[in-house]
This record gives C-alpha cells, structure tokens and sequence, in this order.
DNA sequence: GCACCGATCGCCT
DNA sequence: GGCGATCGGTGCT
C-alpha cells in the first residue's frame, strides 16, 4: 500500500479561515536530526488573517525580520518565540506577499511519543500521552522545533511536513491569549476536534462546556 | 536607548 | 482560578 499522501502547495493556497478546519486531523510530521520521524494528528488550530486582524503579529501590514515567514509563499513553517521561553509553530498560508497563517495548538501524538516523553519531563514528571502536545509551546517543545525551522518549506523540505488525514466533529470558539485585539478578538477563528483529550486546557473546557 | 508586553505554561492556593 | 517566570520584539521617547 502506498505511504502517507504528503500535502501539497495548492493545499496552502487559500485564506487561513478556511485553511485552518481543514487542518484538523491533518498529520505533522518531524525528521529529527537523527533521521526518526515524530507524528501528531493535528486536534486544535487558530487562523491569523494578517494585516487587518489585530490579533496577528502581520497586524496593519507590520514587516519585521521575526514575522518575514508570514510574507513568504504559501506552505512556509513559520515559527517565533514569545513569553521569553515558548515556541510556537504556524502554516503560512494565501500566497507570497499575503500574511496569513495557522497557529497549531494542540496534536494528538501518534508516532515518537518516547522522544516526546523525554522532551517533556520536568523534574522527573512526565506528562500525560494527551498532554504531549497540548498548547502551541508544547507542540513545539515535544517535536523539538524552534527558530532553526522557521521559513522552512512544507511542501519540499525534507525536515517538516504535513499529511492527509481527516477530522472527527468540530468545535469553533474565540482564539486564546488575544483579549486585547478588540472585535477581532471574538471572532471564531479556533477549531478543535470535538471530545478529543489533546486539545489544550481552555480550549478543552470551552469545547465541553459549549452546546451544540 | 528604553519600557512595555505578549498567539504561554505550570505551579500554587 | 490566579499569578509569577522570563526575555526578545516592537515602537516610542
């Protein structure tokens, strides 16, 4: 049988809203240096509409050396630091020139999960498997990407990429960690598969306690 | 130059 | 449920 099918730059050519839901149950793989592969079914996201979203590092069209990845073709790795000690990882997607992207918030990991382990353990304290990569620092902590994987290519790189899978029901919610961005922080722009236990803590409760 | 604050996490109460 | 840790990016003085 044939292996994974391997998602590929038209994927990524369109807006992050409607990118973003299509990512759920999407599988993220990472080659690390020694050649293993790690997986994570992709459970939560956040689409970032670039210039007119307050919410987005592109806000009315910023342009620095940190957020250069956001302007670069579609099916580009974004990654940046924040908080002083967390990595977080974004699909950069529309077309060259346009920044928009999608925040990965949570994987169910699939393939790894010992390394990921390893990579997680505080003071000898492992988390919980559906806690691996659960919120964007986590994610970015158990695959071991930081800045050295920033602008790299999804679609022709040998280092990231992603995977066809599809995704179980979804939940829609506001994006976490953005309250000060005005309108644009009600705005439903988060999905995450329904009744999964990888999706992060807020997003988790949100998921439950919403009806319907 | 410098002050402010963030697309967070985990521990503490 | 609340808050401290911790530091680079950004924008203003």
């Amino acid at each position: 049988m044939s292996g994974p099918t391997r998602l590929d730059r038209s994927f990524f050519a369109t807006q992050a809203d409607t990118l973003a839901p299509r990512l759920i149950g999407c599988v993220l793989a990472r080659r690390e240096p020694g050649g293993r592969v790690l997986r994570g079914r992709i459970v939560e996201v956040e689409a970032y509409l670039g210039a007119k979203d307050r919410a987005s590092h592109a806000y009315a069209g910023r342009r620095t050396p940190r957020n250069e990845a956001m302007y670069m073709r579609e099916g580009t790795l974004y990654v940046y630091f924040t908080y002083g000690m967390h990595h977080c990882l974004n699909v950069v997607c529309a077309e060259e020139g346009v920044a928009q992207a999608v925040l990965v918030r949570a994987l169910e990991a699939v393939d790894g999960l010992e390394v990921m382990r390893a990579r997680r353990a505080r003071a000898g304290r492992v988390p919980a498997d559906e806690a691996l990569c659960r919120g964007p620092g986590n994610v970015c902590k158990a695959l071991g990407v930081d800045l050295a994987q920033n602008r790299a290519d999804l679609c022709d790189g040998g280092v990231v990429w992603l995977e066809a899978g599809a995704g179980g029901r979804l939940g829609v919610s506001a994006r976490i960690g953005v309250s000060s961005a005005g309108a644009w922080a009600r705005r439903r722009l988060r999905w995450f598969e329904r009744e999964n236990r990888c999706v992060s803590g807020t997003g988790a409760l949100s998921g439950r306690r919403r009806r319907t």
